[in-house]
DNA sequence: TCTCCACATGTTTACGCAAACACATGATCC
DNA sequence: GGATCATGTGTTTGCGTAAACATGTGGAGA
């Protein structure tokens, strides 16, 4: 009996992971020693840490990231909420940041959300604070000043390409600029107008997009056709694109991003109107494939990479400096002519 | 000057994260109870409970994760280790392994690694192991098994779409049942033989493809072309595609992912091919765009979803039971045929 | 009426680590 | 040659939580 009960708890040992003091048991020093060695400090005697280094090789040792982060109170990790890798410019943002955070020395924790609901936010916030996070970075969020949704305070947060925040530092792409790039481009090749594929109304960017679209041909006193919705998804565009495929006036596209001009391109095709000598298509954000399309398409460039870099070093700043940040001008995109675009047909 | 020194003090106090012991005193109970409400457990009155509430609201209370997993020792948190979500396939997969970890109640901790090298996964994985993930899980990693880079023990590792390995659970999708099934498709539709464009060297699962597809035409007792190379982005299936459209003989093309076949089309097209009457192209992964390529594309689908709920459940297996739980059968994609490919051009 | 038990709550402890402090030892300076 | 200092190491402590154990209360069952 006492021998099973041993057993048992000699079993229950070697299951644990072994901890600092195993390690110094081991290497015959004490565990501030061990400690030195794991952070390497300076102040330690060469033979000392080669003794301890390999103690830790030879038990496995591995430090304890809630007992580290409990006393430094630190995770090296960032929260991001989004809304999925389903959609490419997400995905790209998404790829952006996590490499921007790892120079840093910080990993990304993801928690994806399903709709733009502020119950869905608001939840999502709730999660990722009890989760090991030292600050959470919020994308295309535009609720967040709803008084039903007060994010809770004590939390480092950054919003990006999302609603306007007094209370939170924001990074973003000029929307507005990119839009009215593309509307301004085909408005100048000739087209009478420009028809729009606008992103999800509860888009804060496909709402600037669609904004600005809007004013430019307004400007240019250009009429103003009926916009149409799509959810950033090729199907959807493609849904939209067969829509405009039967109106005979219609010349040029703007769809708000790459995905849905391709669906709004295969739509005109399908019904046997040529790109671009019968009608004209654009996109928003440069994919990598945008470029292969058939026929190439000319889109709006965002740059990803300047974005993730400014989020996470606002971000930084707030968890080491605790001071808020002032905002940054938007980051301007620029047009990228391809072949999808051209001057309409007489 | 004592009066300065009492107010940074103060400060300093107000700054601190309100603790269960701050709760507690303003509740008039133990931090035991205020532990007990914020796990909802039963036996708490319900006038004390809601006490503890209002006086969590009023403070701001958030648990602290890293003293709750010190204790519990779990962080409800996945690391994950990729290779960037540029590569749509890999963002696709992603996606769904962060949608199923959510659905258990995890996050995922995110780290991209550039290359394939021993040197890259095994600093990850040492990051990872840092971090406050309760296991790991390694998409498209195949050098594991190489004396060099032993995954350190102890923490639960679950292999994707990964070489073979002895020591670690895995999950698969049966990349070369999806590679025979496009080169069948293509060979029965009279084609004399089938093209291959392949994913980088390296990748495992690039490998299996075209392994797969090589077999495939041997059976059927087709000549075998020359194998060409890619990185799995639109670009570099382009540049395969014009040496391929150079090529007279060339009738079909199976290229290893969707975003090289993209390129891959764009080449034929420009050299004044067209598919599918001069040419058939294939692809692998079903995208949600590739139905909207002019033509849309056959490829073969994989069912990420399926794989993410494996990975995870294997991963959930092993944290909670510690039991190395048997392999399971790969998974099955299955053709979808577009308007891609037809028969040869006599 | 007394015992026993369910229930609400409080007290003590351990988790693994790093900061703060203490203490040797030996070199360096005037 | 004693004061001063840098260096390597050990000891003590506290971070915030949840488990384990302890206590007190009231009601059910004999």
């Amino acid at each position: 009996m006492d021998g099973a009960t041993q057993q048992t708890a000699a079993g229950r040992r070697s299951r644990r992971r072994p901890s600092m003091a195993d390690v110094a048991a081991m290497a015959g020093v004490s565990s501030q020693t061990v400690s030195r060695v794991a952070n390497n400090r300076s102040n330690v005697e060469e033979e000392t840490r080669q003794r301890v280094l390999s103690a830790m090789r030879v038990l496995g040792y591995r430090p304890n990231a809630a007992a580290r982060a409990l006393v430094t109170d630190q995770f090296r990790t960032l929260g991001l909420i989004s809304f999925g890798l389903g959609n490419f410019g997400n995905a790209r943002t998404v790829d952006s940041i996590t490499r921007a955070a790892q120079r840093a020395g910080y990993t990304v924790n993801m928690l994806a959300i399903e709709s733009q609901t502020e119950q869905a936010v608001h939840e999502a916030f709730g999660q990722l604070t009890m989760q090991a996070v030292d600050g959470i970075v919020l994308i295309e969020a535009q609720i967040l000043d709803t008084p039903a949704l007060r994010l809770p305070s004590g939390v480092p947060v950054v919003l990006a390409d999302g609603d306007v925040s007094h209370r939170h530092p924001m990074v973003d792409t000029d929307q507005a600029l990119g839009a009215r790039l593309v509307t301004r481009h085909l408005l100048d090749l000739g087209h009478e107008t420009v028809w729009h594929v606008a992103g999800p109304e509860d888009s804060y960017a496909a709402r600037r997009r669609a904004e600005s679209w809007h004013a430019t041909l307004k400007e240019a006193g250009a009429p103003i056709p009926r916009m149409l919705f799509g959810d950033w998804s090729a199907a959807s565009g493609y849904a939209a694109g067969r829509v405009l495929a039967e109106q005979p006036g219609v010349t040029a596209v703007f769809a708000a991003n790459d995905q849905m001009a391709l669906g709004v391109m295969r739509a005109f095709i399908q019904a046997g109107r040529r790109i671009p000598e019968d009608v004209s298509i654009a996109g928003f954000d440069d994919l990598d494939e945008s470029a292969y399309f058939s026929p190439p398409l000319t889109t709006v460039r965002q740059d990803f990479d300047v974005l993730a870099e400014r989020i996470v070093s606002l971000m930084l700043d707030q968890i080491r400096g605790g001071t808020a940040p002032s905002a940054t001008a938007p980051i301007a995109p620029h047009l990228i002519i391809r072949e999808s675009t051209a001057a309409p047909p007489d």
